[in-house]
DNA sequence: CTTAAAATAGGAATAATTCCTATTTTTATA
DNA sequence: TATAAAAATAGGAATTATTCCTATTTTAAG
């Protein structure tokens, strides 16, 4: 995983291009518009090693597939627990801190590869409402 | 949303039982091994609203269908993007200063109902590396 | 009650993801 | 460099996950 093959360069070049959290189908498909020979097995199989390599991020939606974007810290998500929208952020967390005193309570050294944050969005919110 | 159909109270007991962050396809085996009559489209919709009711998370992991787990707060929650597992942890983070910096930025008076950090823990860090 | 709205069963249809094999490319090292 | 082993890929079939459809039932409202 040191050296990126030409494929992987491609995946994550498309992800770049589309900007709004794109799902492994649309990665696919800007892939093949700029004429990657990038096979689907080999998006998918790239997408997850961007992921495992802290290159990108994977979102899950409540609803319809999941979905990639890049990683740019300092630059976090909210997530809309119903419509399943993402609201990029930064906000300054002690990113650092918060590793330790996720040691002290799990005992393990994790990486932290994003906050997301779940949220309800005020569409959702009034719409719930109604309820 | 008040108040829960059997289907969908059927379907919360399921993940209840199953305990470690069951796919929609486990879900629907318990439900119906506990004799609901629940039907996979029922299951996959009333997994969706319990979402949305705030009563689970649903958890994607870097392989594999998407899982679900309980929500208990009052902690927040560690999530392995590789093998699904969650991690239970408290930290004080500033939430009514998050929120206001979630206003400014995207404009919207959201309620943040979640802190879920994306990791990769200890044992899913090594395994992959060898990849 | 009566009607409208919401939820469900059953399963078909669709979409997403993984998997397979032969081939190509990269890496390591002699 | 030559060469053997390891890793990555193409192409697309196979599999799995998810959504969707229609008729029916249940719930909520007036």
């Amino acid at each position: 995983m040191k050296n990126y093959s030409k494929q992987r360069e491609d995946v994550l070049n498309a992800i770049k291009e589309l900007k709004n959290h794109p799902t492994a189908e649309e990665i696919y498909s800007k892939v093949k518009e700029n004429n990657s020979t990038a096979s689907k097995g080999t998006v998918y199989r790239n997408l997850k090693n961007l992921v495992i390599d802290k290159k990108i991020i994977k979102i899950s939606k409540i609803e319809g597939p999941d979905r990639y974007d890049l990683v740019n810290y300092p630059h976090y998500h909210a997530i809309c627990a119903s419509c399943g929208k993402v609201f990029d952020f930064v906000y300054d967390f002690d990113v650092a801190n918060i590793r330790k005193s996720l040691k002290k309570q799990i005992g393990e050294n994790i990486d932290i590869n994003d906050f997301s944050l779940q949220i309800l969005c005020d569409k959702c919110k009034n719409k719930l409402q109604k309820n």
